[in-house]
DNA sequence: CATAAAAGAATGAACGTTCATTCTCAGCCG
DNA sequence: CGGCTGAGAATGAACGTTCATTCTTTTATG
């Protein structure tokens, strides 16, 4: 992420506007995009509203930044998937660590938020959309290594289970808002889908007279319990 | 909501409650529960805005009212469900046709909302948990129907599945917002996945013993195609 | 080193707009 | 007339944004 051409270290701006969309997204989890006002978002940034206002041009272009910024973490994170020695089983770990509530319960308000903005704004709705693409491209990709296919041809066959895993990775992430609701045992039962549809994507790895579907329902989690 | 005791008929109050409640309905889905003003609402709503308030006291009691109204209507369709001849065959049609996306497109966006909006007010979010629990318990409901076992034991062994499909239901309908993803072939999946979630129900039938979990892995979707 | 000049960072009051809500008043039916 | 329904202007608060201004740091100069 850092360079392509030049490698800039981040200045001093750039640090301070990565302590603003810290701070920001911890007002918008709190109110929401609309019910966070430019005063409260330079309040809990610890400056004044007019000094706001020479790091982010308006409130748009904080949450695009916002998600923008979440969206090049990612890319960290599958760059380390894609370069172990195991890929998918890695995935399922990642997967897995992102369900189980600790991490995923900060993000999931925000994502809600995202999800509604997106229908009322553009920008946002670009940037999510952003995200999302590239997520689905490193899922093949994985998928590509798993398998042997390449990236065309990995693209054409998995996409369909490549944007399931991602739906139901989204479903199980905004689970926190509902008391009734036995949050565990549906996580756990969407992690089972999950592993089955990656199963299948891994069924394809030997020519098809050897794949092995009898492991196909005991997904081997060492991590969940 | 209108009421237990008393069987009163409609008044022109509550029928003009009814279409404003329609028309709001439009007005939410294009601006969103902030981006739309009072003065928007009154105008969709062909009255001005003091007149508007006589009918609700608030945008907040707007929302409760159109997320209640939905709770209501949807306790309509279980009833047709639970007294047919097959409710789980009967809830299985009815769930394809809400993923399927005709009907749900235009619910999507307020869904996507009301998740939001949930986050930040206590009232949305006690009316959407109301809904939320009216629609498990239905569930539970067809699932005791079918099994045989009675509402507390159901509630017991399905209170997760129930939650399950319902969790798939929501994923399935917010899927209309992102273009680069194969939403037919998802919904598919996801289709696919509440209906290994029924069977599973189903199949508890029987006593334990005469449980055919062979068939688990065969969803038998004569609709589907 | 001292100091003046320039640049950058930060402030909070002020602007115009929009919002939810209230108020005042006009018509209408008995 | 009296009690409704309805309209739309009025209100005050809050919003996003801008502005003139003040502090702080850096740089240049003697």
């Amino acid at each position: 992420m850092q360079l392509a051409t030049v490698p800039r270290l981040p200045s001093h701006a750039d640090i301070r506007s990565a302590e603003i969309l810290a701070s920001a997204r911890l007002a918008f989890v709190e109110k929401g995009f609309d019910g966070a006002s430019m005063q409260d978002l330079a309040r809990v940034s610890g400056m004044s509203v007019g000094n706001f206002y020479r790091y982010f041009p308006s409130k748009a272009a904080i949450i695009q930044a916002m998600i923008l910024r979440d969206a090049a973490e990612m890319q960290h994170d599958f760059a380390a998937i894609i370069t172990s020695s195991q890929p998918l089983m890695m995935l399922r770990q990642v997967i897995r660590g992102r369900v189980n509530d600790e991490s995923c319960a900060k993000d999931s308000d925000l994502w809600a938020e995202i999800e509604a903005a997106s229908r009322h704004s553009p920008e946002i709705a670009a940037a999510s959309d952003t995200m999302q693409a590239q997520v689905l491209a490193h899922f093949i990709a994985v998928f590509a290594a798993e398998t042997g296919l390449t990236i065309a041809e990995a693209n054409r066959r998995f996409s369909a289970p490549a944007a399931y895993v991602f739906v139901l990775i989204k479903a199980a992430s905004c689970l926190s808002c509902a008391p009734p609701l036995d949050q565990a045992a549906v996580r756990t039962m969407i992690l089972r889908s999950i592993d089955l549809a990656l199963d299948e994507v891994a069924a394809f790895t030997a020519p098809p007279e050897l794949t092995m579907s009898s492991d196909l329902t005991e997904p081997k989690d060492p991590t969940c319990a």
